[in-house]
DNA sequence: TTTAACGTCAAC
DNA sequence: GTTGACGTTAAA
């Protein structure tokens, strides 16, 4: 609901209004040694066949001739950053979490059978894997490489439907997941993980909400309005700067908007922190402890 | 000290 | 459930 409300609102005019006192960087130093597999570089340099989230998952020809830089055509491809800011991109990012944290989306371990359909996947997603745990040393994945990524398409999901396909890599910044020494985390728990905010002090009970401390938390600087570098000046909380002492209602970081003790949040966070295979088993818990409802 | 913005609470 | 106001925290 709230989610319609925030999608809608202004995406470009607020680029005209942007302050210079936004900062550009995540607030959580640590996020700067975060291995993320993809900086911000690439998404605003790679170009992007499609919009929609069909086209991503799996472009059609027509699609990826247009990641071809064709003159010819009047309207030109929307960009990383135009999805990033559009309606489409918080769409995106918010359809792939919520299919996943709603069992219709689960990662699945491919077996024989799938990895004949998706064999060429199979290889870029070690490769990720590789680099992700290489923490990007060498710098040898040109742009080529991510090209052949996004496109070639890097990890098997099984959706709900019963159907294989190659799910892009690129999804997953998207929809707040990063691979990294070998295991899924979610960025609902930041960039780190649960093991680097357990690294930078932050206890179980802070996480919770609980307790006596009252620290506050910190914007995960990898969601989409996080991202977002814009103030759309034209929000309440933007409008209402000084009295309401609120960030720019479409720059809130996911993460902070959900409640720290809220129902779900730890069982989010052991489910989230993924091994393998355990995904789909800690989504099950999840449904099971009824963390999903509401 | 100033500024940004999270947490909380009350009003609606 | 949403919104606005304020106290407070944290960083510059």
């Amino acid at each position: 609901m709230s989610t319609a409300v925030d999608i809608a609102g202004p995406s470009s005019p607020d680029q005209a209004h942007s302050s210079a006192k936004i900062p550009n960087e995540p607030l959580r130093p640590s996020l700067k040694r975060s291995n993320h597999p993809y900086g911000l570089s690439h998404y605003i340099s790679s170009p992007s066949p499609a919009v929609d989230v069909k086209g991503l998952i799996q472009p059609s020809p027509a699609q990826q001739r247009a990641a071809q830089p064709v003159h010819t055509k009047p309207r030109r491809a929307p960009s990383w950053p135009d999805m990033w800011e559009s309606p489409s991109g918080l769409h995106l990012a918010h359809a792939a979490e919520l299919l996943m944290r709603a069992g219709l989306l689960a990662l699945t371990p491919a077996t024989t059978e799938q990895a004949g359909l998706g064999a060429q996947s199979s290889q870029p997603a070690k490769r990720e894997a590789a680099e992700a745990k290489g923490d990007g040393e060498g710098g040898g994945s040109g742009p080529e490489e991510e090209e052949e990524d996004s496109s070639g398409c890097g990890t098997d999901f099984q959706p709900f439907l019963g159907a294989w396909f190659p799910f892009s890599p690129a999804l997953f910044p998207l929809a707040g997941f990063q691979m990294g020494g070998g295991h899924w985390r979610s960025a609902a728990m930041g960039a780190e993980g649960i093991e680097g905010l357990v690294a930078e002090g932050y206890s179980p009970g802070s996480l919770g909400g609980g307790g006596g401390g009252r620290r506050k938390r910190k914007r995960c600087g990898e969601c989409v309005p996080c991202r977002r570098q814009t103030n759309c000046e034209q929000c309440s909380s933007c409008r209402n700067r000084k009295r309401g002492h609120q960030i720019c209602k479409y720059r809130k970081c996911e993460e902070l908007k959900r409640k720290p003790g809220g129902p779900g949040f730890e069982s989010r966070v052991s489910g989230f922190d993924l091994r393998g295979s355990d995904f789909t088993l800690g989504l099950a818990q999840e449904r099971g402890n009824g963390a999903l409802d509401g």
